[in-house]
DNA sequence: ACCTGAACACCGTTCAAGT
DNA sequence: ACCTGAACACCGTTCAAGT
């Protein structure tokens, strides 16, 4: 760029630019303080002073802290529609939208809540439901029994992950490690009976992971409508 | 009572009669204004008016608002461990635990979301675990595959009582009546594309009591330790 | 022992005023 | 068009004071 250096005086202090403020942006930081420091700490005035900006600066974008809650609460169901990778069948299809909810509870252990706060799906959320629905029909489901899968393995895999979220604070990974079992003995209220010190042990320190495929999986069996024609699975002997 | 009118004066004023303060009614004054009014109305000051008591009082039951909100979800966990019945065998065990958490949330919609926010489950919740362990137990599960299918059972019907609070937040009996479709019509925002309406009508209108049955056995039967042993569930043709 | 009044720091939100 | 200062009503919490 040879005209640089000719119109402006451009005061030597190279200021931090000042980035225009937007409401993607004004939600973004949201989101990011609610991961980091948890959903009470997100406020106006802090939220602000992230952003390098008085607080009432931020109703220019926002019309108020619901409003905020709420587009938060888009972000995370954008960010679960982008982030299912279409499947081959139906199965397919449920399992990724499982293993994409999960995976969103662990990247936003904090604000993996808000994601049901709401009384209804947003537009990216009804619009992820739909792919869904669709795989499921072309399998020959009918709309209420695709409905009806949908609602099973989402909810499945909500409540798991919410699960871990109130287990695994500290790590969801593989295997129960030595500083898992720590940070569990610590966050154990000091007065509880050993023996159900040992039954919240036994309870977040199965391996979550596999076990979430296990249910899954099962869960998949017994959806399918293949089975649910006939009445009593067990073989004929005939 | 033959003694009645006799010491003390008794002024015609027969006032509100005192009904002293204690931790106990402090907390469950808590959980029904949540349950009335939502989370965000849960205020020292609000909840000491309803208790005729100024807000700084209830600081001689409880520490402040973050063990009030622990208490109101040791509260539920509570409800929850005295609403399940024992069942006879591990399947009836488990299914008990689901529809007790599924009524849990339907009689506390506002306030069921709370019984998952601690990082730790409350004693009562661990003795109620403790309860569904032992009976999985004595029907042949090791106790990992026991923590297993206990995390599994409810996971999906935490989740499962989430999206009927999130659709069904009128009413979650039965049959999708007019009134729940007038209901849910107006709930869904007006720029909404007519398509993506009729996907949210779809998800919210299949019928949850029945369909939460089906999920709920299609993932007993795919817990069940027998199922799990052989490697391949499709039959063999020897 | 339990409740209260006054006080403090902080919060959401409004609005007139600045640029 | 976007940001700010001052202001208001409300919140959690502390503490000395009442009974």
């Amino acid at each position: 760029m040879p005209t640089e250096a000719k119109s402006k005086p451009v005061p030597a202090r190279t200021r931090p630019k000042r980035v225009p403020l937007t409401r993607e942006r004004v939600l973004r930081a949201g989101l990011r303080l609610v991961d980091e420091r948890g959903l009470d700490a997100l406020t106006m005035r802090a939220l602000g002073e992230r952003l390098g900006v008085e607080a009432m600066s931020l109703y220019n974008h926002v019309p108020g802290k619901q409003a905020m809650r709420d587009g938060i609460r888009d972000l995370l169901w954008a960010e679960l529609a982008d982030t299912i990778e279409p499947g081959a069948d139906w199965r397919q299809t449920l399992r990724a939208l499982a293993v994409a909810l999960r995976r969103l509870a662990a990247e936003h252990p904090q604000a993996f809540p808000v994601l049901l706060a709401g009384r209804i799906t947003p537009a990216p959320g009804l619009r992820a439901f739909q792919a869904q629905l669709d795989s499921l029909s072309a399998a020959g489901f009918d709309r209420p029994q695709a409905a009806n899968a949908l609602r099973a393995v989402f909810g499945y895999a909500c409540g798991y992950a919410m699960i871990d979220l109130s287990c695994f604070s500290v790590t969801s990974s593989g295997e129960p490690g030595f500083d898992v079992m720590l940070a569990l003995a610590r966050s154990l209220p000091g007065d509880l009976p050993s023996d159900l010190a040992d039954i919240a042990r036994e309870v977040c320190l199965c391996e979550p992971d596999r076990q979430f495929e296990v249910g899954l999986e099962a869960l998949l069996a017994g959806l399918d409508p293949a089975c649910r024609t006939r009445k009593s699975p067990p073989r004929r002997l005939s």
